[in-house]
DNA sequence: AATATTTAGGTGGTCTGACCACTAATATAT
DNA sequence: ATATATTAGTGGTCAGACCACCTAAATATT
């Protein structure tokens, strides 16, 4: 594993298994190879190889069973994000990144739902803005969730995943109210043009509100 | 290291690392104790307290300089991110969900940009245009990573360049040569409303079209 | 023959101890 | 006082050794 001299091994170990499941096309739920083959085939140490599968593992993107082997998750555990925010989000200048980001993806995910929501879907967002038995957070989790699925963008609908479970920890995760009714609203009446203003005011509003109150 | 039996060593070790960075109130930048001695602190082998490190610094969340020592992250939180997102490219083929969403970024990028740029940048995104000696991927390349410059936002930019890196596997990878005048022609207009269209437009010419070069 | 049991090999989990490359502070020589 | 050489400490990597656990094949039992 001398090839490339100024990166770690357990660095070269991550993209060589990042080409491994590609080239072998591994889905969700596939073996890798056990620890100790991998380390042959990469000529690295085992420890070397375990250090970039227990990152990955911290991650979700490999699960481990004693006895068993390593395999590909799913990735539907995003607790690895869970312990990235407790240490990472007290740096307060990437939370207006992330937030911006974030409802930028809703923005244009709710634009592209446009052409594709169905009076029945209309009434779905309804039921899940008018559920006070859930909480806020889920709320906006539902509505979106039923809003990327329209928009049918697999990479879209993942990014937004992440970052929705970054801002968990910051308080503001979700629009007021209002927000969600008008936006129902708007695609009721067809105005499509107005979906842009209504989060680019939001968008506005808060952006400089988080600016302020940053400690 | 044998208390909480259920629990691999190296997850303890990070659970102690946070407690340790809690309780002596380290900020960004700190140093942590070695790994030699983390290890005998926590009754634990270097080699697990080893994956815990690494795993923490593929998480962006400490920092490691041979012959210094490791220390507490100040900036790169996103580093995970990169390898998350690197991970969910690969996971599925669909080509135009990530032709999609670069474009969407590229848009949305040239819409913030557009409060910011100077009569300066938009020479400089013309000299970038009129230069011919350089090919289209870099000339792609260089005018929109000036335009998320003045976006101002670390995340977005990264997002773009990772799928960037990607797309460039597939043919298209870049506009027409006239869209890039006519987008700095709008920035000259302070016509921020026809930004959306001219994208919008690409899209949905160049999205059908990947519909029916699919393999 | 069908079933239950034992066994052997493979896998992850962990530890020990050893080098190497690099850095910074110390000691030494100029 | 300055420049140089030494040294101790650090991360980076490797090799090899156990252990606990799981699976499947070989064996024994019915």
């Amino acid at each position: 594993m001398a090839l490339s001299p100024k990166q770690k091994v357990y660095q070269e170990v991550l993209d060589a298994v990042r080409d491994y499941i590609e080239k072998n096309e591994l889905k969700s739920g596939d073996k890798l190879p056990s620890e100790r083959e991998m380390a042959e085939k990469l000529h690295a140490a085992r420890s070397s190889v375990r250090e970039a599968f227990r990152a990955m593992e911290l991650l979700g993107l490999i699960e481990t069973r004693r006895g068993e082997g390593t395999f590909i998750s799913s990735y539907n555990s995003y607790q690895s994000v869970e312990l990235l925010a407790s240490f990472i989000l007290r740096e307060h200048d990437k939370k207006n990144d992330l937030m911006q980001a974030k409802v930028l993806l809703e923005k244009e995910a709710a634009k592209l739902a446009y052409f594709q929501l169905k009076k029945g879907d209309l009434i779905a967002l309804q039921k899940i803005i008018k559920n006070t038995s859930i909480n806020r957070k889920d709320q906006h989790v539902g509505f979106f969730q039923t809003i990327f699925d329209k928009a049918d963008n697999l990479l879209l609908v993942k990014m937004w995943r992440l970052m929705q479970a970054y801002s968990q920890t910051i308080h503001k995760y979700s629009y007021d109210h209002s927000f969600y009714s008008a936006l129902i609203e708007l695609y009721k009446e067809k105005n499509y043009e107005a979906i842009e203003n209504l989060f680019n005011e939001w968008l506005h509003v808060t952006y400089k509100k988080l600016s302020f109150t940053i400690d």
